[in-house]
DNA sequence: CCTACCGATCGGTAGG
DNA sequence: CCTACCGATCGGTAGG
């Protein structure tokens, strides 16, 4: 790993370009006039655009990490952690920490279509940030703080749902409400309420089997 | 509006491309190269790239109401077609409509973050469908099928939710469970069980108030 | 609907 | 890091 500011720049600036017109649309050219350098002196750095894409999907994770779960490790693991990484993943789309809203969320939606190393670094990457969801939700359960039963895969793709909304409201439809609609949706699911034992006692979301 | 063979099979492929590959990925040539034609004699019928993207979203917005709001048109205003709404919702993912999933869900975060014609083509197809949602709650907790205090665009936006981790689950995660997750989460927000009593009785989700 | 063409830009390479 | 260049493709036009 290079440690060079000029290839910490390009990438920087790759990231805020492509959160914003997407992997696809990051193009050399364009890249290359923003930072005031030549093309080839750009890629030279990279090798081709698809490792550049790579190196910016990597570090659209470090920032995810540094703003989002990096936020919540002062907190016990189950429940609390779990609430507060749901709370820092509300608040980094409300600070707008990619200028085009939830990095993954767009590059999700841009490469599930396609094959290659891109898509599959984005599937990765998704795929451990809810592992870490779901190692919270279970010792959550294993804890007593969700009822005995809860589908931490469910709770996991509930979760996704209430920020995708988020996303969405926030970028399509500007909509400066969503943030408070997502914590309310986030309550029903993970609730903030004090105590456990008013949690068990009421129909529990997460719990409820399928219908048949 | 023109009924020409040639114009419906461009706008018909186009809509299956952009699906797949984004309404910016929609290229004239490679259109035109599908369909066997020179790229002039395709543009010729448009004008245009983004008047090509603006019939290629209308088209799709046609097939979207044939395939979903079409198919719940027999049931009762409120709950039941609300319910018969989302299952075709559902359904429309299930069955892979649109070869990329939802064509507005990949459309609406490609164009989120731009301005111009297609944008507010996606913006306003996707206000009419969370307005038709909206309205069917209005009128199922008018009847009192869903609790009173209700809110509706809360209810709109953790449905959306759903749908988008649906599409999320099924595009890039390519898990086969997702639908049955989706149903599990709709049954929590709009319920599934046969009598009113029973839910009025619980703990109603999508009418507890915000936590302060 | 076509051929032929426009300038611009794409990702990438040669050679320094 | 640069200039200079490659073939391919972009959206679009002229003229028929």
């Amino acid at each position: 790993m290079e440690t060079g500011r000029t290839r910490a720049a390009i990438v920087a600036r790759g990231v805020a370009v492509a959160s914003v017109e997407g992997l696809e649309g990051l193009t050399i050219g364009r890249l290359a006039a923003d930072l005031g350098m030549s093309k080839s002196g750009l890629l030279g750095h990279f090798g081709s655009k698809e490792a550049l894409q790579l190196e910016v999907v990597d570090a659209a994770a470090a920032i995810f990490t540094r703003e989002v779960a990096d936020r919540a490790t002062g907190t016990a693991p189950g429940l609390p952690r779990l609430r507060a990484l749901c709370a820092a993943w509300v608040s980094y789309l409300e600070r707008e920490v990619f200028p085009g809203g939830c990095f993954f969320i767009a590059a999700a939606a841009e490469f599930d279509d396609r094959a290659g190393p891109v898509r599959d670094a984005v599937a990765g990457l998704t795929a451990l940030w809810e592992r870490d969801l779901r190692i919270h939700v279970r010792l959550a359960v294993a804890a007593g703080d969700l009822p005995a039963g809860t589908d931490p895969d469910q709770v996991v793709f509930e979760l996704g749902g209430v920020l995708m909304a988020l996303n969405y409201g926030l970028r399509l439809r500007r909509d400066p409400g969503a943030p408070a609609r997502a914590r309310r949706a986030l309550d029903q699911l993970i609730g903030t309420g004090p105590t456990v034992a008013a949690r068990a006692g009421r129909a529990a979301p997460a719990a409820r089997p399928p219908a048949a």
